[in-house]
DNA sequence: CATTGATATGAATCCTACG
DNA sequence: ACGTAGGATTCATATCAAT
């Protein structure tokens, strides 16, 4: 039953359909990743006045109204438990959602067996301010990531996420704008198409975190299409399922706009792309390296002479490259390509350098090691 | 049986006991403020190491060892139901949480009838970075405060809370550093005495918002004292609980050596109280307006004719100084006493400041206007 | 064209004391 | 509890008109 669609044949759409019960025709463990943004509930009541006299639109759109938590609970229960059924094993999920309703989504979440690596911030840079001045602004929304277990094997592009923070490691937090201006979709008569629609900074910090290139993406929510745009662009595809057919109809046309950009080090992940693995012996194999070479630190002291085993010997001990490195530093572990450097015409040459020599010479592969400094 | 403490009794004191049955032995609606930071239930395995080897020490106190989430459900509700039943009518309550637990507590409290007012974000400004390049580094913890019902008219010192933040309205992420340094409390073996003592700041934040000077604070987890050192700098009584009797005896002696301060503007919020109501009436009987004068916006146009019923007439209506004012404005309302102007000695005089002169001369009540600007 | 100022608006659980 | 009158309350951007 859980068959009606195949893959391939809904890839880069959006279903029109009740969420649900699209959800249930989608194979299990079929999508990498899966961003939703589902109704928060929001409860407000009467309009809200700005201090000049005039009204403040927010969100009275009929797909957020429920009679109850019990009511909003089972609606998210059900199409939390697809989800779970639809994503891989080692796949993640993003859910969106503020104080009205996160704390549902996230005990909901934790009981189905959700595993949570993040409780990511968005702290919104332009926040709508609170008129009355009765509370603290609202400034901030919640996304929730998460894995279907403690251990899977998520893809968490580490590197690209550094590289974008001005090198220094990515935190929970993320100051993002609202989604405004150009970005914002308006119809005829100039008014917002959709109520709620997310910035691409949003999406493109997860899906460039949490994704690779030709990876598939589930939005069960998909309104104004951002996920989707994001992921066209970043080489991404996509599965949308929306039930307004006047969304998809400004999503679709946003959408075809794209341009896909799999050239960009950024949406490709090179950062993180692991190089193949190369081992001594191999370097030994190819002539990079020669058994009985001596092997010294970065100060030509310590030095170590090479094994046909591609292990460091000295009167003492016989052991790998690490293991020297680390008994040499007194440490519990050490990587050993960055420690040793070896002698070639009378220079000191890092054995990572060699390494990479390998690599390009024998299986065509360019390291990227940096990419030129993002000024945030 | 909710009456083995009487308030007087336990005022400015930590009780040694179980959490949950010393709360029983509290007086329904008795306190005007909890803050409630209890166990996280981190479920950490194994010793995570640093980069260089040595090891990350992180919670790993027996207080936070739960069998599952059931227990730690059911943990929860039993001393968020005790908070709910001691908690005055119009008081409010904090809980601080990591993603490990928040989740669970906000599911909980929304079950048992407490209300949201805002999910503040802690953002800490100087995390522990995530030492394997795993996930974004951990980067903050929540606070969720709620009221026990909807309607209920708690306290939010609005003023004082945008005066301390550059004089823009308080927004719901707080950046806060780590308690390190001088402020955190040491053993002889100058090890941490409490391994999740929270920063003064953050206290400071939560009771100058959310009480008056004289409230009662309840701390169900006092731990290191914080709750306790900040209330009593700031004129507020605490009641703390406490299990560990290691931690009480640090706690004891640190809020010993704090130093009540009310005469500070920040600390008994001056610029929250609101001054005494005087309406145009009593200007009238007492002699600072005069019937039939005239009434001027601050351009001296738009006169109008002050009645005997201290309301302002032309030929066409007479309505209230507030009501005539936004007519002219063509807004729903407005504030008059910011609009009027009367003339003396052939200057134009606000009518607010006339209300203060009356205020100053026969209630003997000084406002505050604004403090010295505080450079953040 | 650059600069200034007025206006519009964004996922919002948005008043309070008194009779 | 409920209705009514009093009177207190906004920040960051984008757009567009005016200078």
């Amino acid at each position: 039953m859980n068959n009606k669609y195949k893959i391939p044949e809904i890839l880069n759409t959006i279903i029109n359909g009740d969420c649900i019960e699209t959800l249930k025709n989608i194979p299990d463990n079929s999508v990498d990743l899966i961003f939703a943004d589902p109704p928060y509930f929001m409860q407000t009541e009467g309009t809200l006045l700005r201090t000049e006299g005039t009204a403040f639109k927010g969100v009275d759109d009929e797909w957020d109204k429920f009679s109850d938590y019990e009511e909003y609970d089972s609606f998210c229960t059900a199409w939390l438990k697809e989800c779970y059924r639809i994503l891989k094993k080692d796949g993640s999920i993003w859910v969106i959602g503020a104080f009205q309703n996160i704390y549902r989504i996230g005990y909901i979440m934790q009981n189905l067996g959700y595993w949570i690596l993040n409780d990511i911030v968005w702290n919104k840079t332009n926040p709508t301010p609170n008129f009355k001045g009765t509370r603290f602004t609202n400034a901030n929304e919640t996304m929730l990531w998460c894995t279907k277990s403690k251990n899977a094997k998520y893809t968490f592009n580490y590197k690209t996420m550094k590289h974008l923070n001005n090198s220094k490691q990515m935190k929970s937090v993320w100051n993002i704008g609202l989604c405004i201006g150009n970005e914002r979709l308006k119809d005829g008569n100039g008014d917002k198409v959709h109520s709620t629609q997310k910035p691409q900074k949003l999406l493109m910090n997860v899906i460039l975190s949490s994704s690779k290139v030709g990876d598939i993406i589930l939005d069960p929510f998909m309104g104004s299409g951002t996920t989707g745009a994001v992921a066209k662009e970043t080489g991404r595809n996509f599965i949308g399922i929306e039930r307004d057919k006047k969304y998809i109809c400004y999503a679709d046309e946003r959408i075809a706009n794209i341009k896909t950009q799999t050239d960009n080090h950024i949406f490709n992940n090179s950062l993180d792309i692991k190089p193949p693995k190369v081992g001594v012996d191999i370097l030994l194999k190819n002539g990079y390296l020669d058994i009985g070479e001596t092997f010294y630190d970065k100060n030509e002291k310590n030095a170590k002479t090479l094994t046909n085993k591609g292990h460091l010997s000295d009167p003492d001990n016989e052991l790998s490259i690490h293991k020297m490195s680390a008994t040499i530093l007194q440490k519990s572990n050490n990587n050993g390509w960055d420690y040793w450097f070896v002698k070639r015409d009378d220079k000191l040459i890092s054995i990572d350098n060699l390494r990479n020599k390998y690599r390009k010479e024998h299986l065509n592969y360019n390291a990227i090691y940096s990419l030129p400094q993002i000024i945030l």
